[in-house]
DNA sequence: TTACAATACATCGTCGATCTATGTATAGGC
DNA sequence: GCCTATACATAGATCGACGATGTATTGTAA
């Protein structure tokens, strides 16, 4: 039935999958909406008074730049990545993929296969 | 330099964990801990604070066990799993699989080797 | 033309899990 | 005897996702 991630699962790992979406392009507010969305089969379902604080958060650690622009039609505040947020963004997936993998040694792997040659630990 | 993971990266999967390392044998609290620290590396590091109160919840929602004992000259607080928390160890192991799946997908598995096969989403 | 849903952004207060600080007590090594 | 490691516990602070609520415009179907 597809079930939502419960809010504990996105803590650790909201930031870095909004640094991702915007990385890639040019988005505004809604559109990384609909694209975590999608791109989680509705799992990950953002609401708005998630998403729009994060991204004056991470505007205001200067990681993503915004600018308003209506000129096709809606009005739109468009976010760009920053050489900062690149950074961040490659910092944070090796921390995160370093955690997983710690996760996973822990779980004893029950359930999946071990990626092997991934750097864990330290 | 083994930094120490952030707290919000433990959230929705420390649960798993302590459940993970208490399935596999009887443990006391000092010895998840001291379990936990050695097989991330350093990087889990969980203080008594967030342990103890942990140990409580989960044994208040059925899902470990516990008993006294000091016959080993030590007094300790022993937690087995029940059938219930083993159930609930499988059903959030694949949650958090399936999740850690997503966001690999979202990060464009920069970095990562994709796993094949599996089952992500629905 | 009038509803209604979708689009688009925003803020405020709540909630809850982890953490810091603090406390107690015993065992073992020097 | 002193200090560290072991072993458990609680109280309060912190902080980030969320629910509730608000505003405004666009598209669409009755």
């Amino acid at each position: 039935m597809t079930a939502r991630f419960q809010r504990d699962l996105l803590r650790g790992s909201l930031d870095l999958m909004i640094l991702s979406v915007v990385s890639r392009e040019s988005q505004y507010g809604y559109s990384i909406q609909k694209q975590l969305n999608l791109a989680t089969n509705g799992q990950v379902a953002l609401p708005a008074g998630t998403l729009y604080p994060l991204l004056h958060k991470l505007e205001s650690q200067n990681l993503i730049r915004s600018r308003w622009d209506d000129s096709t039609g809606r009005r739109r505040k468009w976010y760009d990545i920053t050489a900062k947020g690149r950074k961040a963004l490659n910092q944070r997936t090796s921390v995160w993929q370093n955690y997983v993998a710690c996760v996973a040694d822990l779980l004893g792997d029950l359930g999946g296969p071990v990626i092997a040659g991934q750097q864990r630990n330290s």
